[in-house]
RNA sequence: GGUCCCAUCGUCUAGCGGUCUAGGAUACUGGCCUCUCACGCCAGAGACACGGGUUCGAGUCCCGUUGGGACUACCA
């Protein structure tokens, strides 16, 4: 079998959407599946709205992804000679020719068709003009006007279209720039991609694609074009949507293996299997198990694999990854050690990075601020003298560890005849301001004696204030 | 308007003519665990859009209706 070669085409107007990650994902994954070659080309023919920022941001978004690419990228606008030759053979060949309507003079026709209830086609009026090169002058393609154009879809099925539907689309603009429908024909044809993945937005330009590849008399490739990813509201996954740029959900603290993950089972499926690791992903993955209709993109289940990922992975390294986000912060300094230590804690409890971050406040700021509702609740004056007590029985113990702590608190509730709860809520919120945490006792093993008494101390003169 | 695509729980999906009184996941609800909150575990509720065919038999095949979406540029 020939080598397998895909390539992900993003023109650089943008972010890296949620949309076109899953399709560069689908590419990826296809290629590294079959052992072929993955192609990164930047389709920047559109000159008005590329821009170099977007370029950078879309590698970006590339690589935190972790898809990488054999070969380019590529850019459009670096292979204008390519275009120019294979142009010159259409020519040559009398199936493209030159066209000196101007686009008001299109634009207005087109409008007068669609009111006579006709099709907005470009009427053809240069075809056999028999003009030369020009200023102001396009190339259009001599487009069959019978016949039938059969799409056989790797992922929807045969297509059929009525080559009477097409009309001469340009080819090359006024400016010299080649369009899209051009220029990724070409660049499919002389990079040798042979499957073309892609989001279904690009069926209906496909018949004329084709039809360029066969005036070019190249070999076809095989196309695939995978359902769109909509969003609540079931159109389209736009801005109005929320986050939609891959880096957002950098920034919101999703890992990627979470959103690779993820947008992997949108729209494709293994069985019952929902985790899949990169290397499953790779090895599991096939065109044959894409489905046919588009997917609502829900933020839900995302966070659900995130939270499972957040789990999964090492301490240290979420502690590694976490420290931009707590740098956004400004908490006082702590040592990886520590850190490592409290996110162990975190870990079941947080979906997000940015989550965690907010959680782990507790753990790294030097005095806690006490919910105005949990210490009302919690922190009443009777409490002085249990948190006396209890600030005795801490400070002589050695070893500080959560076994010994969990047995001198059991102890001490029983002495007094409570529930353990009754003596750990108010503790709790001494020590986290909160209602809700970790296990105490791992807490105060892991703040250590010096800030655990620190925070006794506090919380007993706030009961001892709240008494007088 | 025209062309094209799509249609199973709210959402992602399994299902490739009989084993489907439709399975899993998520979200939701209840319970268990428990120092709180999570995690985890158990249970519950929840779907084949509609109408015709084909067939001994249809969620599965065909047609239509309805609904949704995409495209209709000298954007990609």
């Amino acid at each position: 079998m020939e080598q397998v070669i895909t390539r992900f085409a993003p023109s650089p107007t943008g972010y890296l959407h949620i949309g076109g990650a899953r399709t560069a994902l689908f590419n990826w994954l296809f290629a590294r599946h079959h052992g072929g070659k993955f192609i990164l080309r930047i389709e920047d023919t559109d000159r008005e709205r590329s821009t170099e920022e977007s370029i950078r941001a879309i590698l970006d978004a590339m690589q935190w992804l972790g898809m990488d690419w054999d070969e380019g990228p590529y850019y459009q606008t670096q292979r204008l000679d390519v275009y120019r030759d294979y142009l010159q053979r259409l020519l040559d060949k009398g199936l493209a020719y030159y066209c000196d309507c101007s686009p008001e003079d299109v634009e207005r026709r087109r409008q007068e068709a669609l009111k006579a209830g006709k099709k907005p086609k470009y009427d053809g009026r240069c075809r056999d003009k028999g003009l030369g090169p020009g200023p102001g002058r396009v190339v259009r393609f001599r487009c069959p006007q019978v016949g039938t154009t059969v799409l056989n879809d790797l992922i929807k099925g045969a297509i059929e279209f009525e080559n009477s539907e097409l009309d001469d689309l340009v080819l090359q603009r006024s400016d010299g720039y080649p369009t899209y429908n051009f220029a990724v024909v070409v660049d499919d044809v002389s990079m040798k991609v042979n499957y073309v993945i892609r989001g279904d937005d690009h069926v209906n330009n496909t018949p004329r694609q084709i039809l360029l590849y066969q005036a070019l008399e190249a070999p076809l490739p095989r196309f695939a074009h995978v359902p769109m990813i909509l969003g609540p509201d079931r159109t389209r996954l736009s801005k109005r949507h929320g986050a939609t740029s891959v880096m957002a959900y950098k920034d919101q603290g999703y890992l990627p293996e979470a959103l690779v993950n993820y947008l992997a089972r949108l729209g494709w499926s293994y069985g019952d299997q929902e985790i899949f690791s990169r290397q499953e992903l790779i090895e599991k993955f096939d065109l044959d198990r894409v489905g046919a209709s588009a997917g609502v993109f829900d933020q839900e289940k995302l966070l659900w694999l995130n939270a499972h990922y957040i789990k999964e992975k090492p301490a240290g390294e979420i502690a590694g990854l976490l420290k931009p986000f707590l740098a956004q912060r400004n908490y006082p300094e702590h040592d990886d050690a520590y850190l490592e230590r409290a996110v162990t804690t975190l870990q079941p409890r947080c979906r997000t990075l940015q989550e965690m971050a907010d959680a782990i406040a507790f753990y790294l700021v030097e005095e806690v601020d006490y919910d105005p509702k949990a210490a009302t609740k919690f922190l009443k004056p009777e409490l002085a003298a249990p948190l006396r007590s209890l600030i005795e029985t801490l400070r002589g113990m050695e070893p500080f560890q959560e076994e010994e702590l969990e047995k001198a608190f059991r102890r001490m509730a029983e002495e007094m005849g409570v529930k353990l709860g009754k003596i750990a809520q108010p503790v709790r919120v001494a020590l986290t301001g909160v209602t809700a945490s970790p296990g105490l006792f791992e807490i105060i093993d892991i703040l250590g004696k010096e800030t655990v008494l620190r925070r006794l101390e506090k919380a007993l003169e706030f009961v001892e204030a709240r008494a007088q």
